[in-house]
Formats: structure tokens, C-alpha cells, sequence
DNA sequence: TAAGCATATAGACATTTATCTATATGCATA
DNA sequence: TATGCATATAGATAAATGTCTATATGCTTA
């Protein structure tokens, strides 16, 4: 899948936000039922299901339902997607060997 | 340094932004002047003060003064740090074989 | 020291976001 | 099929966010 800059955007966005970030922390170690997430937080099943939403549209999370569950798991190709987004700007800079520091030309 | 939870979404609340993020990547090639970086942009100064605040409160971004310049530049040691969040989110999965896929003991 | 430029801060404001309560939908089972 | 449980959606609302204009700060140089 090709992403363009939005996308990256509301990956991030998706991550951005303390209960999202605890639950993918959670995702991490196996696939969980939204009632199995909803025990870890003080938050509403609606607040819940709000956050599952941005997490599935953005891509990172997986959900798959069973009968009347549904089931969350990360998404192991998106992360993969972020960290070479991430290793690439980072790297930018490294490779830069003997890069001349640009005086500032503003007039 | 030490890395909290709240640090973390800090970080990602930094680069969950369509200019931030796009600052971010024109940092990624080399250090930068404030007035450079505000030529790459429909935006106005405060506006671009504003991000750049974000950004370096985060310890994303480096600012140093050279007078009446600012001179802007990626953090690799805190974007390494955002790296191995991640990978160890990523991997936490795979590395737990043969899992059980715990039935939900929702009552 | 006065003027001018680069950047930062303050205050206002529209938009977005996270949360709740109430209700709808949809599956399972008595 | 009627009831109950899991999840989703709608609507309201308070707080956070991104942007602007106006102004302050601070460096540099004529």
C-alpha cells in the first residue's frame, strides 16, 4: 500500500493520545476482545469504541468481529510503515556527509 | 534520559500535524533558520513560532540562537528513542509464539 | 543610540477533539 | 421470538488546538 503525506499525519494523530497510545501498549503483547480493553481504562464503552474507530481508520489496529465481538490486534505492516518513515528522516541527516552549515540568506 | 508514558504521547502529538510533520521532514536533511523554514509555508511567523515551540518542547527538534537567528535541527538521539517505542510495540507480537488466543470471559 | 530585522508572546477566535448520556443495531440464547 | 448483552452511532458539550493580528523582545548596524 503507498501512503501520502495525510496518511502519515493521522497515523500519528491515531497514536497521539494517551488512551490510545495505553491501548496499542496493550494490543502489543496479542489480540484483545473491546470488553477484555474496556477493563483497563475509566472511560465509557462508547469513549472506547470512538478511540477503536480512529485506530481502525488510521490503519494500526486491526478488528475483526466474532459473533457480537469484536476482536482488536495491531497492525504488524502499518507499524513497519511508520518505522521506515520514521528511519528515513532520521537517517536523512546522518548520510549527509560534510553537508555545508548554509549560512541563513535572509536578506 | 528516561522516557514516560506521557512524554511518549508528547512526542507523537509533536509530528501529528500536517506542518509539524512536514517541518520535521525538511529538518531531516540538514539544519535550518527559522526564515528558511517559514519560506517552505503559507503560514505566518507566530504561526511557525508557535510550531516550532511544539517541537522543540518535545525534545523532537534542537533550537540554537546565533544571534538574532534560531537554527533548528532533528533530536537523533530522542527520534531513536521514538524508534525502539515502536519496535518493541512491533514486536512484542511476534515474539510470543504459540500463543493461546484467549476466548473473551466477557460474562 | 536609534532604526530595522528576526523571533517570541499575548489575546482573540474558529475548529477539532475527547468525553458523556441516550439510543440504535445486531448477535445469541432461553 | 423475546430478552439480554456487546458494540456502534447521535447529539451535546467542555477543553484543546491552530491560526491570526498586534505587540514585545532582543540583536545588529548605521
Amino acid at each position: 500500500m503507498k501512503y501520502n503525506y495525510a496518511d502519515y499525519v493521522s497515523l500519528f494523530k491515531a497514536i497521539a493520545d494517551q488512551t490510545r497510545l495505553n491501548i496499542v501498549e496493550l494490543l502489543s503483547s496479542g489480540e484483545m476482545c473491546a470488553c477484555q480493553l474496556l477493563d483497563n481504562f475509566e472511560i465509557t464503552q462508547p469513549t472506547l469504541s470512538y478511540h477503536m474507530k480512529i485506530l481502525c481508520d488510521s490503519g494500526i489496529v486491526n478488528g475483526r468481529r466474532e459473533g457480537a465481538w469484536m476482536y482488536y490486534s495491531i497492525n504488524g505492516a502499518v507499524m513497519e510503515t511508520i518505522l521506515e518513515f520514521l528511519v528515513k528522516i532520521k537517517s536523512n541527516k546522518d548520510k549527509c556527509i560534510g553537508k555545508p552549515s548554509d549560512p541563513c540568506n535572509c536578506k
